[in-house]
DNA sequence: TATTGTTATACTCTATAACTATA
DNA sequence: TATAGTTATAGAGTATAACAATA
């Protein structure tokens, strides 16, 4: 596909548009998008802080502070491991599960209320063009 | 357009995509992406400082800060105005005008490069998804 | 009095480097 | 020695509140 410049702008827009979603969401609950991120990771995993650095893409020492942030608000706690007692795995509290929960719900609503207004005959080629430009997942 | 939870995650994924082809390339020019933000707008604009905190959607307070970054860089300067001496423009330095034309052009380059895989054939359904989501611009 | 912009202060987020404990 | 994680420190980014200069 050529692309001229105002679909680049669109583009650029539209990821913004997104992201000031997941920002407004997170900000009712007072978490901040690296908090949300953390939490997003963690509904399904509970991995060592090394695992969880490279899945952020983040310092150590930066993970190490954020898994702190959240472990004063009750959202995560740190279990040490048996395996390797220089090591701990990070899991979300009951309460950090269930903010994480309402949190990816709202998001939900509003991406498919954003999607709403694309027209079905659009649909198929819009969903085919996400995944063309994402690869093979 | 009804849409699934897969495809509400590759929008997600597509916007992280767009974002972070902007944060490598400003990261590139030892830019963060807020500066990078802010040398976008001043491209065409000469904003009071009172404008660019609506433009930015910051407090004045924050934008004060990240012009004050900005200046100490050579990339933007203060012009104070005539007409109300409490006021101040701000207004990008050459240097501040070839950097932000530098990675204006790169991340167009690159945003293209991402859209070229989609088969021509999806292109307009795509384009016209974008502006539907967008609304009128 | 109201408005424009800056400053003081505080918190989050991030990184680098030094450190502790364990392997 | 090497690795897992934390701590010390520093800087960017943001906000609120108090302030100065001007209107």
């Amino acid at each position: 596909m050529v692309a001229g410049a105002s679909l680049l702008d669109q583009l650029a827009d539209l990821s913004r548009h997104v992201q000031a979603v997941h920002e407004r969401r997170a900000g009712e609950e007072h978490v901040s998008p690296s908090l949300a991120r953390l939490l997003g990771l963690l509904c399904d995993r509970s991995p060592t802080m090394n695992e969880l650095a490279a899945l952020l893409d983040l310092d150590k020492s930066s993970t190490s502070g954020l898994v702190d942030r959240a472990q004063r608000r009750g959202l995560v706690r740190r279990v040490p491991s048996q395996l390797d007692r220089r090591s701990v795995r990070v899991r979300l509290t009951p309460d950090g599960s269930d903010l994480t929960a309402r949190l990816a719900a709202r998001i939900a609503a509003d991406l498919e209320a954003m999607l709403e207004p694309v027209p079905e005959e659009d649909g198929a080629a819009f969903a085919r063009s996400l995944s063309v430009i994402l690869g093979p997942r």
